[in-house]
DNA sequence: CTTGTGTCCTGTAGGC
DNA sequence: TGCCTACAGGACACAA
């Protein structure tokens, strides 16, 4: 489940790889891969530009083509971009690919969740509205304790809704809300409007810490997620409830807990967290 | 506006 | 062994 940590590895491990490069061939695999605009389009406006620079946004992975041209990715659950030399077949479930000057460009993804968007400049299309209503993400200066304070200090759902919706905490999914949620000694279901200015700042530190160390540790590899050479990330030594339910906790030895919250699994140590 | 619920999609794990 | 169901996950549509 790719979230911050890991599409800024994928960013910043493709970025020395592909920046400059330019696109030859693109051959999408499946119609609805593509999110915006339709096929023809898509094909057209990417075809022969150069990948000028590689940014990401929350959990959107973006090259920004000559042009001012955007090809943006998102990897939803379970996508994953590698590049692969030039003689490579495509894989099992590679959605697109790209044939770059030096290698080829593939996106995987096998739950076919993830889509692929190209933007022409100032372009925003209704598809891609999630993009452009993201609030700061928690790694950011500007998302300091007043932002947060007022995101959540009158919504009445639970604390860990209002981690996972990107509106307020632009990048943040399960894996990294419930490991916050537990270093803040927070019960994921307690309502925001309840959680006191004291655990506010403590979620905040929390999350900007679990957030920072996962990005320097290459995220976290469960389930899906490998990184663009095919190594995993090394955050999972450090998870704390995530993936550990009925396991003990490792600071007070209770069983790890698992509930659900909006549908989304979620664990905690009922005896750390509050 | 806010909140909670259901849907998308498909491989895998678990039950029988 | 093999079938069936539930589940995982992020984003979004929709109902109340």
């Amino acid at each position: 489940m790719p979230e911050l940590p890991e599409v800024e590895t994928i960013r910043r491990e493709l970025a020395l790889k592909i920046t400059g490069q330019r696109i030859l061939q693109c051959i999408p695999q499946r119609k609805d891969i593509i999110g915006y605009p339709g096929r023809q389009r898509f094909i057209e406006n990417v075809l022969n530009e150069k990948i000028i620079r590689i940014t990401r946004r929350a959990k959107y992975l973006i090259l920004v083509l000559t042009h001012k041209k955007q090809l943006i990715f998102h990897l939803r659950l379970s996508g994953s971009i590698y590049t692969r030399p030039l003689s490579a077949h495509r894989e099992r479930f590679t959605r697109i690919s790209f044939t770059l000057d030096d290698y080829l460009l593939f996106f995987n993804e096998p739950r076919a969740l993830g889509r692929v968007y190209v933007l022409q400049k100032n372009e925003k299309p209704d598809i891609l509205k999630g993009l452009f209503t993201l609030g700061y993400e928690p790694i950011s200066h500007e998302f300091d304790y007043s932002y947060f304070r007022n995101s959540i200090k009158d919504r009445k759902a639970p604390i860990k809704s209002l981690l996972l919706d990107q509106r307020i905490c632009a990048g943040v999914g399960n894996i990294y809300s419930d490991e916050a949620l537990f270093h803040a000694h927070i019960r994921p279901k307690r309502r925001a409007f309840r959680i006191t200015r004291t655990e506010t700042s403590q979620l905040l530190t929390a999350l900007k810490k679990v957030l920072n160390k996962a990005v320097k540790y290459a995220g976290t590899s469960v389930g899906d997620y490998t990184r663009t050479d095919g190594q995993d990330g090394n955050f999972q030594k450090f998870l704390y409830v995530y993936g550990r339910e009925f396991e003990p906790c490792r600071i007070c030895g209770e069983k790890v807990k698992v509930t659900k919250i909006g549908n989304r699994s979620t664990r905690y140590c009922p005896k750390c967290q509050v």
